[in-house]
DNA sequence: ACGCCTGATTTCAAATTTGAACAACCCATC
DNA sequence: GATGGGTTGTTCAAATTTGAAATCAGGCGT
């Protein structure tokens, strides 16, 4: 076993390094901010911008885990949450094509639009104005090609066994 | 209030999603492929990483919340759940400088050099080899800076009020 | 119509994380 | 030699996350 691994080179390495703590603390950060300025956790915020961003500002419940990353468990809880908090509604479409809807209200709609200033004033504080504009390039392609593979990897997987 | 937030340029907004959709999937996937391949989680493989490399193979608790960017009772947590697998011993130092050294023990070193090869595989083929040498260079130095700047700007504040 | 299969969502218990409160210990000072 | 302050680490309850099992609706073959 242990055929022979390539470890990483000082440079990789720190890439490596810079590209996880920069992930944890800003992320770290974020949350913070939105605690202390709009009283929502950051995962909450993604939900209600994921929301507002779509079209007739709902998604199927299925999707929204998608988008966010998470399990579907994880955004069933989070969902009840907002729903609890009346920025969130649920809508069951018995009809058409199967599935619960999540529908931001307009409270929620109301958090959003006060949350996000501050939200995207950090996310500049933090992350967007630290870099220079060849590195956000690098960033947003680099970045972009890792998430792409990854979603590329498993997506197709995700839901059917044949093609 | 809500003084003028100047919003994301759609390059900008690009970088921000990149960065973010990458930082929760790569963490995702270490964490399947550690547990998978080491029955270890993200968290502990980080654990015993640290210690590790660390001089005698100890540090302080405190030294070792820092450097895994989470919080003391987290860290309390999970040594206590290392020291029941047998991989970290907990040393009180009572006599000399205060605090409580976590020792990696020599079941820990095996499980983490058992885990290593298979965990730095993956961080290259989710993330390292994905990006091309500029773009891995702008991502150390950048997102290196993003993380002194967070660091920065609470490390000072955090233990000591003067200087 | 019946029963099975699939897909979407929720429920549940267990693990983890968080923040606040607590306890232990050092030092400096009185 | 006792006291207060500051630092370090743990404990505790509450919130969150996870993965597996349960639920529920619809389609299909018989």
């Amino acid at each position: 076993m242990a055929e022979q691994v390539e470890w990483l080179s000082e440079d990789e390495m720190k890439a490596w390094l810079a590209f996880f703590a920069a992930a944890a603390l800003v992320d770290r950060k974020l949350d913070q901010q939105l605690k202390d300025e709009a009283g929502l956790t950051h995962v909450q915020y993604e939900v209600l911008s994921r929301l507002s961003d779509a079209p007739d500002r709902e998604l199927r419940m299925t999707e929204l885990a998608d988008t966010l990353f998470t399990t579907q468990s994880g955004t069933t809880y989070q969902i009840s949450q907002l729903e609890k908090a009346g920025y969130v509604r649920r809508r069951e479409c018995r009809g058409g094509p199967r599935g619960v809807w999540a529908v931001l209200t307009d409270a929620g709609y109301d958090v959003l639009k006060q949350a996000a200033p501050g939200h995207v004033r950090a996310v500049r504080n933090l992350l967007i104005d630290v870099l220079t504009p060849d590195e956000r390039a690098a960033v947003a392609s680099g970045l972009g090609r890792v998430r792409d593979r990854i979603l590329a990897a498993q997506g197709p997987c995700a839901g059917s066994s044949s093609g």
